[in-house]
DNA sequence: CGTCTGTCTTGACGTTCGTCGAATCAGAGA
DNA sequence: TCTCTGATTCGACGAACGTCAAGACAGACG
C-alpha cells in the first residue's frame, strides 16, 4: 500500500466536518479551531496562495505542475513542496497522467474557510 | 510620537485593496499575495483562530484580554504576542480603557479574506 | 507617593518553515 | 533496454515561529 499514497491529501476535513458557523457569530471551539487551522496556515504564504489560485482558476478545472513552476522565480523542488503542504491541507488533489502531474482544487474545502470568515454585509456602521 | 504605536494595526489593507475578485475566478497578482497572506498566516494557528473569533464574536463588538487570556493553557505573555501577531496583520484593534486593553475586530479585512475564498455555490458536481 | 494589578516587551530556547542542490522515482520513446 | 524529461524526495542551511520566565510599563487606589 505505497502505489501513490504521497499524492494523497492527509486531511479530509470536507467530509467530516459539518461546515461550522461564521467565525464571527460563535466562538469557534478548540478543536475546530486545530483542525481549521492547517488550512489558513497553508494559504499563509504568498507563493502557495498563488499557486492555489492559479489552480483554482485554471480553464479546465485542473493545472499542470509544468505550467505552474515557471510562473514563479523559484526552483521546482521548492514548488513541489509547496503544491505538497497544499496537498496536506487538504487544499487540492493531485493525479499523475502520463509524464505530467496536474492539479485541481478542493472547492468543498474553499467554501468551507470562506463560511468561517464570513460576516453579515451591513452589520457595521 | 510614540504614545501608543504598539497597539495601533501595521497594515491598512482594509482601504487600500479594492476587494479583489474570488481566487478561484483568476489568478490572484503576486502583489495582492503578498498583501493578503499574511492575513491567512495570522489566522493559521489554532490560538489565533480562536482568539480572532472570540473577539469578533464578542456580544458588546469587542473582547478584554482578561477575558481572552484564561481560555488558553498558555501563559499571559504567549497570548500577547498572538495578539499582537493579529494586530499587525490588520485583523483587530486594540485599546486601551483604564486598567483593560479591548481588541475589536475589522470586518472589512474578514469580509475581503471571505470575498477571495468564495466559489459559486453551485458550480461543482 | 507607594503599591498592586493587568498588560506588554525583552531575551532566550527548541521547533518549524522556505529554500536550494543532489539524488531518486515515474513514464515516454528510441 | 537505455536514455531523456518531468516531478518528487532527501539532506542541509538560515530565518522565522511559539513558547516561556523575567522585567518594564500603565493605571487605579490607598
Amino acid at each position: 500500500m505505497s502505489k501513490q499514497a504521497g499524492l494523497l491529501p492527509v486531511i479530509d476535513l470536507t467530509a467530516d466536518t459539518p461546515c461550522c458557523p461564521p467565525l464571527a457569530q460563535s466562538p469557534v471551539p478548540a478543536q475546530t479551531a486545530a483542525v481549521l487551522a492547517p488550512a489558513f496556515k497553508a494559504l499563509g504564504d504568498p507563493v502557495r496562495l498563488r499557486l492555489m489560485s492559479m489552480i483554482a482558476s485554471a480553464k479546465s478545472g485542473e493545472a499542470c505542475v509544468c505550467d505552474l513552476t515557471p510562473a514563479f522565480d523559484l526552483t521546482g523542488p521548492t514548488i513541489s513542496h509547496h503544491l505538497k503542504t497544499l496537498r496536506e491541507a487538504g487544499l487540492v488533489d493531485a493525479e499523475r497522467r502520463g509524464t505530467w502531474v496536474y492539479y485541481r482544487a478542493r472547492p468543498a474545502i474553499l467554501r468551507q474557510l470562506a463560511g468561517l470568515l464570513s460576516v453579515e454585509p451591513a452589520a457595521v456602521a
